[in-house]
Parts: structure tokens; sequence; C-alpha cells
RNA sequence: GCGGACGUGGCGGAAUGGCAGACGCGCUAGACUUAGGAUCUAGUGUUUUCACGUGCAGGUUCAAGUCCUGUCGUCCGCACCA
């Protein structure tokens, strides 16, 4: 069969007949499968995109032909970073080459034969999309979930763009690998930490990898601890987080971070030399010794005091590095004794050492930190003898009577950053007003929209800045002359929303529709990169719960089930670049072997969360395994069926059924390799059983069960078989084969026969032989393997397994 | 440094604690061919046999690729998280 060219037939007539139009009215049980969408940065699709889309394809098929009504959307994450910088290299407008490159990659994704529904497209760079963005942006700042502050922020002296510190890879821009230094701005950040709590509880339910959801849970970072206030010797105090308040005895000093606001007032006159220098060292820190995985710790004596609240004792304040000022409180209580840095700090420093915890074994007193939980307090006063759990609740609790402490949680996760210095954005849709200050945009006034002559030369301001028609506008609020906000959205907010926009694609009214979506959503199985644990998938988590608590939705949860695709790497293991030369072009071999034979290689030839090398034998064996599917059924369909026998062959019964609940199995589970491999045997085993003399009635009901079961997997070269053995357009309205148990069970069950563990010899009995039946067998048929032996036990697991444990005679 | 995952033939990869290597690639031999990078048939973990084999060393079990402990190696995530 030619299979490029059958495969342009049947994707003009899937779309002339509009078979994967999605019915919203339809009375079966909804299925919403998706995949990641995809930014538009190159022109054509890769091998990456194939292995997301066209796997998760086959099983939106699966899904379809399950009796599922299946809502396979696809569209574009068409706002962002390359096309801007591709304008800047080439004079091309983002919008220009962003269009350009949507209409090639849709023209691939048609030539895939994907079954999307392409009247639910979205491109959230179009006014219809981002007006909505807009309008999310409005609610959240409605509620109390955004707002403006300034704070230190990663600066990409090359991009000329603040990044979230999630997107700042060892130091270096993600995007273009320039060293990232910090810089002061007013940014607008969404509260995603009002929701820390629930999006680590959620987790629970949800059917994702585990590795995923811990990778979550870590970077949300939830820790549980007290807050204690410490004085500062001559007026004012701070508070610091610790986990260990039951070492508060031994603080010898505390440790405020370099970047933290009471730094200046802390450090006296002698010392201002001395910490303005170490500031300066600390802002740069992030360019210097990134790599270094034994980074020395460093700090400076501020010259103030701070007294401990359980002791009275005047400890020095430091500056150091190693504190961070965006955890906790910026400040830490310093316990050589028992912490790792503050030990390594205070040895360097000449900080005096004081423990307080005292192991409960022996030699466990010597050596210094000490860092066990397994402990008792010593030199704390009246606390002395408490374990370390007692410890850190009775301390607490003491000082908090006097309002000196109390407990407390924290979480590693920060705000979410969303302002860009960007032109190919959503702009904020915020006014500036001199009077009124920060003013929302109308809502009638939406879109704000993208102006296209824009001078998007980076050169550290937004280019939306520059352009004064854009800029000058009037408060809505009392009418003078005002500005816009001259910043765009980062691309995350407008990928947390776009599932709950593809239901409902073209309303005009709103951004959905309730009714819709409550329906149509969450969102069954969700199929994308593992790279978006932490980031994407987070943030589509927390505006779900976000605009379910303002009531524009109803469900948690934007994802019930989710699956990472592996990555597939260059033929030499390496992961594909083009500076490396080990790109694999999905073009060429579609040309020649198909696209359901590319599609289907990256099925059978990976784990597919795994991913792997490629191999080009690998296609080859697909592309002649459909070849050998096909001259078995031109074969069936030629013999005569009024010849030849008429019964039903068991064996093949067995295996067909087999196959059937095997590949109904592995495709619930994207396990698409086996699910092949069983194909592979039902047509091996149907091979076998059409060389002698057989029936071919019952074979070509086989070869109708078999077409079902490869359709999804191979769609065109199925559907072209479909029709060629007689049968009605669409293979993909055939319901999936089901399996009969009775067919499964053999009259005979094949044993392997243990001595001490080790197979010695099999033996075939009724399946419905008792345990005991088993043995009398056993004993009597291999008597002459046991004789020079005493029978210590016999382990005997019906259906399973013998095993007869023996020892020498005595 | 912390957290996580993974180590199985020449290769990709299979194995609810129960016959390791399914399925395929590659390779070997044969058949059919003017031809074969087509197709078909047989074989293919190591070893002459006993036997040995899932990174290495222990352990639990009648039975371990699978569970436990330690160790080595590879990969991923996070960077001093108090």
């Amino acid at each position: 069969m030619n299979l490029p060219e059958i495969e342009k037939k049947w994707q003009k007539k899937w779309e002339d007949t509009r078979l994967y139009s999605f019915d919203r009215n339809s009375d079966k049980p909804k299925k919403y499968v998706l995949e990641m969408f995809s930014y538009p940065s190159g022109a054509k699709l890769h091998v990456g995109h194939w292995y997301n889309f066209g796997l998760a394809d086959t099983y939106a098929r699966y899904q379809r032909m399950k009796g599922y009504n299946v809502f396979h959307p696809m569209g574009f994450d068409a706002f962002g970073l390359p096309a801007e910088n591709y304008a800047i290299k080439t004079g091309i407008h983002p919008y220009d080459s962003t269009v350009a490159n949507i209409a090639t990659m849709e023209r691939q994704l048609k030539e895939m034969g994907a079954s999307f529904d392409w009247d639910y497209e979205v491109k959230t760079c179009m006014p219809d999309y981002y007006k909505w963005t807009q309008w999310c942006f409005l609610q959240l700042y409605k509620n109390g979930l955004a707002y403006r502050a300034s704070a230190p922020v990663n600066w990409c002296p090359k991009c000329n763009t603040v990044l979230a510190n999630e997107q700042v890879v060892d130091g270096l821009c993600e995007r273009c690998g320039t060293p990232v230094i910090r810089k002061h701005l007013t940014q607008w950040f969404f509260r995603i930490t009002k929701y820390a709590e629930e999006l680590i509880d959620g987790l629970e339910g949800l059917d994702w990898p585990e590795k995923t959801k811990l990778m979550q849970k870590n970077w949300i970072g939830k820790s549980t601890g007290s807050e204690i206030t410490f004085r500062i010797e001559g007026g004012g105090e701070f508070s610091v987080f610790t986990t260990r308040a039951d070492t508060l005895n031994g603080v010898t000093y505390v440790v405020i971070s370099p970047e933290h606001p009471l730094i200046d007032s802390l450090t006296t006159p002698e010392q201002k030399e001395a910490v303005e220098a170490y500031k300066e060292y600390a802002s740069k820190a992030n360019e210097i010794e990134r790599l270094s995985t034994s980074r020395e710790k460093t700090g400076v004596f501020t010259g103030s005091y701070a007294i401990n609240p359980i002791n009275g004792r005047k400890v020095p304040i430091w500056a150091a590095d190693y504190v961070l000022a965006s955890y906790g409180t910026g400040v830490v209580m310093a316990v050589p004794a028992h912490d790792e840095r503050d030990f390594e700090f205070a040895g360097k420093y000449g900080l005096p050492i004081e423990r307080v915890v005292a192991g409960k074994n022996e030699g466990q007193n010597d050596d210094l930190p000490f860092t066990d939980y397994e402990g008792v307090l010593v030199n704390s006063g009246q606390f002395d003898g408490l374990t370390v759990t007692e410890g850190k609740k009775a301390i607490t609790s003491f000082l908090e009577k006097t309002g000196q402490a109390q407990f407390k949680t924290t979480y590693r996760l920060r705000d979410w950053l969303i302002s860009r210095q960007r032109y190919w954005g959503a702009p904020i849709p915020i006014i500036h007003c001199e009077d009124c200050g920060d003013v929302p945009v109308p809502e009638e006034d939406l879109p704000v929209a993208l102006p296209y002559d824009v001078d998007f030369t980076p050169d550290g301001t937004s280019p939306l800045a520059k352009h004064e028609g854009f800029m000058n506008c009037k408060c809505p609020r009392c009418g003078r002359p005002a500005r816009r906000d001259p910043d765009t959205m980062d691309t995350f907010v407008c990928s947390s929303w776009y599932f709950l926009r593809y239901p409902d694609n073209r309303d005009d009214k709103m951004a959905w529709d309730p009714k819709i979506i409550n329906r149509m959503l969450p969102v069954d199985k969700y199929v994308g990169g593992a790279e978006h644990a932490c980031m994407h998938l987070l943030y589509a988590r927390f505006f779900v719960k976000a605009f379910r608590d303002m009531g524009y939705l109803s469900f948690d949860e934007p994802f019930l089930s989710l699956t990472h695709q592996g990555t597939i790497l260059g033929p030499d293991g390496e992961k594909m670049s083009k500076s490396k030369g080990n790109v694999v072009s999905p073009d060429e071999y579609i040309s020649k072997y198909g696209s359901d034979a590319f599609r289907m290689y990256l099925g059978f030839g990976f784990a597919y969360v795994e991913g792997g090398p490629w191999n080009d034998g690998g296609i080859r064996s697909v592309a002649k395994y459909l070849d050998r599917v096909e001259r078995l059924v031109n074969k069936i369909w030629a013999d005569d069926p009024s010849v030849g026998r008429t019964d039903e062959d068991r064996t093949v019964n067995l295996v067909l059924h087999r196959t059937i609940k095997a590949v109904d199995q592995d495709l619930n589970t994207f396990s698409f390799n086996t699910a092949i491999a069983r194909l592979m045997e039902l047509t091996n085993a149907l091979y076998k059983y059409t060389d002698e003399e057989y029936n071919v009635s019952f074979a070509r009901s086989c070869i109708r069960t078999l077409l079902k079961l490869l359709a999804p997997f191979a769609p065109h070269f199925s559907e072209e078989l479909w029709e060629q053995i007689g049968e009605d357009y669409s293979i993909f309205n055939q319901d999936f084969p089901t399996y009969e148990e009775k067919y499964l069970v053999e009259d005979e069950i094949t044993y392997p026969l243990q001595i001490n563990g080790r197979v010695k010899d099999r033996f075939s009995i009724s399946k419905d032989a008792t345990k005991e039946e088993i043995e009398e067998y056993v004993m009597k048929n291999f008597s002459d393997v046991f004789s020079g032996f005493d029978i210590v036990k016999k382990v005997i697991v019906p259906g399973r397994i013998v095993n007869i444990v023996v020892k020498p005679k005595q």
C-alpha cells in the first residue's frame, strides 16, 4: 500500500465528512483528551510534537471507539519571547512570523491525521483570546489576588527583561544563557501563595505520576516551625523563622540577608563600608562561583546586637548571603552546634559554639554539629531534659505567652511575578492615573489591543512604553489624561486557562460559559512534558482554584489524569539539537513510510514515559508489519469462503481474545509498545492459521477485529483496509472490540515443576485441578525425581507453580 | 549538598514476588529468485556438559529483575529553605 498517497485520500474524506466534529449535545459520556498546546516557534513539527500529539491521538481515537464523546482540541500558545527575539534579529514582525508558523503547523498537524476538531482551536495571541486573558487578570485584581510590589527580581541584561526565579537556570537566563543579575522593579504579582496549602492537599486525589506530585510538593515546600521575635539592642525588633525552636538557648549570633530592608538601620557607622561592600558582592553572587558545589560561606558583622528572648543574652547580628531575603523572614537565628551551615560559618569567623542538645547514645557527644532529632535538651535552664520535639513546643509556648513567639508555617513557594517588559504578550489592563493611582480598565473596554507598529528593540524599557498612541489614555475614573501599564503578561498566564476556553472558544460575551465548562471539565487526560511539573501545571491549578472561589466555575482541579511522554533522543543517544547535528526530521520518514508508520514506530520503539534514542531500523520494522497485515487481508479475501473448514479455531480464539484484553488495558496505561507487540502476535497467529486449510469466514471476522484494534495506531491504513474489505465508513464509528472470558480459559494448564526453586520439568493438568489433585499427580508421576531425597515442603500454587523443597536422605 | 528516578542480551525493550529476555531490530543458515536492502522457514543470553545469568555485596522468602540494607554508576529536579 502506498501509505503517503492513501493518507491524503482519507484526510480529505475525514474533513469533508466532518468525522471528528465534536457534538456538544451528545448523550454519550464526555472524555476531554488534551495535549499541552505548542508554541509555534519553528515552522515545522519535530519528533517531540509527533510523540506527544500522535500517540495522544491514538489514545483519543481509542476512547472514541470505546463509546466516549471525545473532545480533542488543538491550539497554539502563541505569545512569547522567541518570536520577539526573532523579530529583533530579522525585522520580521512577531505577529507575521507567528501567524505564518501557525499556518504551517496546522497543515502539518492535519497531515498527521490526528482527530482534532479544529472548530475549537484557540490562539493566545489573537484579540478574541487575550481579551479574556486580560479579563482573568482583572478578576484576580478585583479579588485581591493581583498586586503590585517592588521586589528584587532577576534581570537578564540581554533579553532586557525580568525572569521569574523558576526561569533562571544555573544563574543563567533560561532562554538565552546570559548571566542573570539582580535589580529592583515595581512588578505585578499573582498571590498564588494564598493557595499553597490547597495546592498541596489537592495533589492527593489526582491520577498523576507520583514523581510529579512529589516535585510540586517540594516546590511548594511547606515547613512548620516557630517565628521568634528578637529585640535589637538600642531599639527595634525583628523575627526569625526556625524549625528548631528547641535550640534557642544555643543561639550565638543571628544572620540577616544582605537584601533585607533592615540591613541599613542595623549597620553601625564603623561597619558601613564593610557592609556596603558585602551587599555589592552578594548582588553579584549569582554570576560568580555559581557552579561551585562547595562555595565558601561569607559574611560581615553589622555592628549591632540582638537580645535572645529566652535567656536575654546579647548576640551579634551578621549579614551573610546564605540567608535568603525571600524565604521565611529573611533573618535566621544561628545555632552552630546543631546546624551544618551555622557550624561552618561560626568556625570561619570565630563565633562561639554552644551545645544545647545531647545525644541519647554513648559516643554521640563528642562531635559537633549534632543535627540528630534523637536527643535531649541541655544547658537550657528549665527546659533541660526535654526531647527535641517537646523542646520545640515548650519553648515556643513559653515565649508565646509574652508575645515573643508563635507557631508558624511557611512555604518555599513565592508569589508569581507576571510582568514582562516585552512586546509580544497580552498587555496588562491597568491604567496609571496621577490622581487615582492604579485603575483597572473597565471590562467593556477590553481588549487593551496590542498595537502593531511598535519599536521593540531591547533598550531596557518596555517596547510599549515608547508607543505614545498606546500609552496615552484617559483615566476611567476621573477622565483626566493617564498612562497605560507598559508591561505585558508572562505567557504562562495565557496557558493557565486555555483548557477552559477550548469548549467555548467562540464566546464573545464571556471567557467561558460555566454551564458549558462545568460539564466539559475537568480534563480527563492531559499529556505533556515533565518539564512543566512545577510551573505550568501549578499555575493552571491555581487559576482553577481562584476562579472557583470567585464563582466562575465549580470544580477543584483542571487535570484529573496526567501522563508525561519521554524524550526522543538523537540516534547517538544525545538530546537532539542543531549544534550536535543529530536532529531527526519527521518529514523525510513520513514522505517515505507514511505518517501511520511514523506514529506507530514512536509507539512501538519506546516505553512511552521513558523515550529513548531514535533508530532507523525501528520504523522499517513497523512499515514491514503493516505490509504483512495487508498481505494477510488480501490473501483471506482472495480465498473462497465456501470451501475449507467451518469450525472456529480454539487457539486462534484464545490469542484473539487475549489480544483484545491486553490492547485494551495497554491503551489505558499508555503502554503502546506492548499493545503493538500483542497485535503482532495476533497477526503471526493468523498467518500460521491460514497457512493450511482454514475457515475463511472465521478468519475474516478475526481480521475485522484486528483492524479495529489497529485503527487507533494506524488510522489511515486501517480505514483503507476497512473500505477494501467492503465495510461501511468509518472504522472509527465502530465499537472497540470486547473480549469474552470464555475464550480466555484453556482446558489444561502447563505448570513448571521446581525442585528447590529451580525449574526441572513441566507438566500439564486440567485447569480445574485442586491443590490436592496437583500434589497427587506430581507425587505419582515424578516419584523417580524425588528418590534419594526427603521432601521438606511442597509449595503448590494452583494456576501458577509447583515447588518441591527437598534435602538429601540421611 | 538535598530530593527523585533508573541500571535486564549486540540494540529498543517485556515480565500482578511464581518458567527472565514477550514483541521487534540486528545477526546466522536455508528456500524462492536474473537479482534482493522483497518474501518465507529455522536458529540466536553465556557455557561442550554440569551449570551460570537482570550494575556490585549482603538479607528476607519455598521462590527475588521485582521486597529490604549497603554500595557503585547514570539521569532528572532544586540550589545554602533556617
